[in-house]
DNA sequence: TTGCTCCTCACGTCACGTGAGGTGGC
DNA sequence: TTGCTCCTCACGTCACGTGAGGTGGC
């Protein structure tokens, strides 16, 4: 019989290892001295030690460990545990490769151009909503303001707590400055069936319909002002292809701090509906 | 100002997140009323939180992001910071794939001969030892019994506290029945530097010397008897050749429950020094 | 008034490692 | 007697998730 600490250099073993193995019932001393209580181990327990130090050394948490030492465990149910195991690995080895490659990108992205903050490209999913707006063509950006400025003064204040963020929806594919094809409205929080098209003062009108669901989304959040906010599509862009996305859907913007008449402090979030390439071009 | 649950939807992340982000100073609400408490998140804060977001899909710790997002961090910083998360990552993928590998081996080892226990071969290293023993090449194992016995009797008295497991070197490389050449002793507790030649009563000298450290051994514990433990062999030198490594010296038996006269009851651990084989043979 | 949201503790997680404070054995 | 080993709590780890019990706002 070994004292614990005889018993953990010959098992290479902490001790506290070995107190805590006791202690939850998995491997305890072959006998305790009722008196001082101290441990001690039996060299004949070392089989059933080094058994379980396998099976930790293959990743097995520990109440797996004690099934699987039972003596009446099948062939079947050790091998069903094992392979959970290897598809549990198998994940975790996608998901570390994965944030390798993130984590180059960034090296890489610090060698380029600095730490500068530069806005974050964020993966997000949006269900569907409905929407409420109004889909027109502006020849110049500094049309959209007063439009939305009558929006923001008008509608919160009819449709009430139902409200959400005003949002444009982004009709065109490239990004011009000129005859942008916009859809500016406001999203409404769930459940809101039954929903009217709105007149507003000017005699615009905004039309009821169904934004989709978009599952997966590139997402960008600025602070910036209403015409100047173009610097993160390029980023975005970007992102999306060095990650083997492609856009899937018109892109919307998302005015988190709407703008308030007279400043030019607001925050964006762009959103743009992405889906994986099929062939993931990949260095 | 959103309220905690809508900057939750907003941010796509969980209010218990942010509320721990505050507790412990990471990202706090941008208010705080004083007789509520409720916390108060603006928009703008949406970007800082996202580049935490990011920074932590890369795997860094909450206290190493709070340095990253500090003002005051520089490029070199920063790509230190993600140089050496690089390499946290690749050992870390280094490691998984060993041990995805380890999995497979046991499935396909159930699948060839079912989930028979079997000892199992763990790895340890040991230091260098004083050794007190004597060569001989028995022409059979049953001459063995006697001397071992012998030596049983009277070494340990005469040692005292230092004495360590009876232990049997191989010195041949394949594992005959007859005329083994071995070397049975014990190994001392560390740090016996005068150690004297001892003569057993029948006359037979046990030399001093010292047992080389072996910083890798591949081992093997099982229960057996003095004449019958020779089913390791094949399972540890298996293991060997399979993980890709190979012997590196002579092969130990540490009799960590020596043979008692008149009994068969014995535990010894087999332990085989190895080394990397230089091509590894993978499948 | 009823729901919904928010609050603050407190505890659990997983497998130990690390003291603090005290005892046993030669 | 002095070291060395052993003991039992209790606490910390890391990043939250999950109640319990209670309050605020429309």
């Amino acid at each position: 019989m070994f004292k614990i600490g005889e018993f953990s250099r010959i098992a290479q073993t902490p001790v506290s290892q070995l107190r805590y193995y006791g202690d939850i019932g998995l491997f305890e001393p072959a006998e305790i001295d009722p008196f001082t209580g101290y441990r001690y181990y039996s060299a004949h327990q070392l089989p059933l030690l080094n058994r379980i130090l396998v099976l930790k050394g293959l990743g097995l948490q520990l109440e797996h460990i004690r099934q699987a030492i039972s003596d009446d465990i099948s062939a079947e149910t050790m091998r069903d545990m094992l392979h959970r195991q290897k598809k549990a690995i198998e994940r975790s080895l996608e998901d570390e490769r994965a944030r390798l490659r993130a984590v180059e990108a960034r090296l890489q992205q610090i060698d380029d151009a600095g730490p500068e903050p530069g806005p974050e490209v964020v993966l997000k999913s949006v269900p569907a909503q409905s929407f409420l707006g109004l889909r027109t063509t502006f020849p110049l950006m500094s049309e959209i303001r007063p439009i939305v400025e009558e929006m923001l003064a008008v509608v919160p204040g009819r449709l009430g707590p139902r409200v959400g963020h005003l949002t444009a929806v982004l009709h065109d594919a490239a990004f011009d400055f000129e005859n942008v094809d916009v859809e500016f409205g406001f999203a409404l929080t769930a459940g809101v069936p039954d929903l009217d098209a709105m007149r507003l003062p000017s005699g615009r009108i905004l039309e009821p319909r169904e934004l989709p669901a978009a599952p997966t989304m590139a997402t960008a959040a600025q602070v910036t002002t209403l015409e100047g906010k173009c610097l993160s599509y390029a980023e975005i862009g970007r992102w999306i292809e060095d990650h083997g996305y492609t856009f899937a859907g018109a892109g919307r913007e998302v005015f988190l701090q709407p703008p308030a008449p007279g400043t030019c402090d607001l925050v964006v979030e762009l959103q743009f509906p992405i889906v994986e390439k099929e062939a993931a071009v990949s260095s």
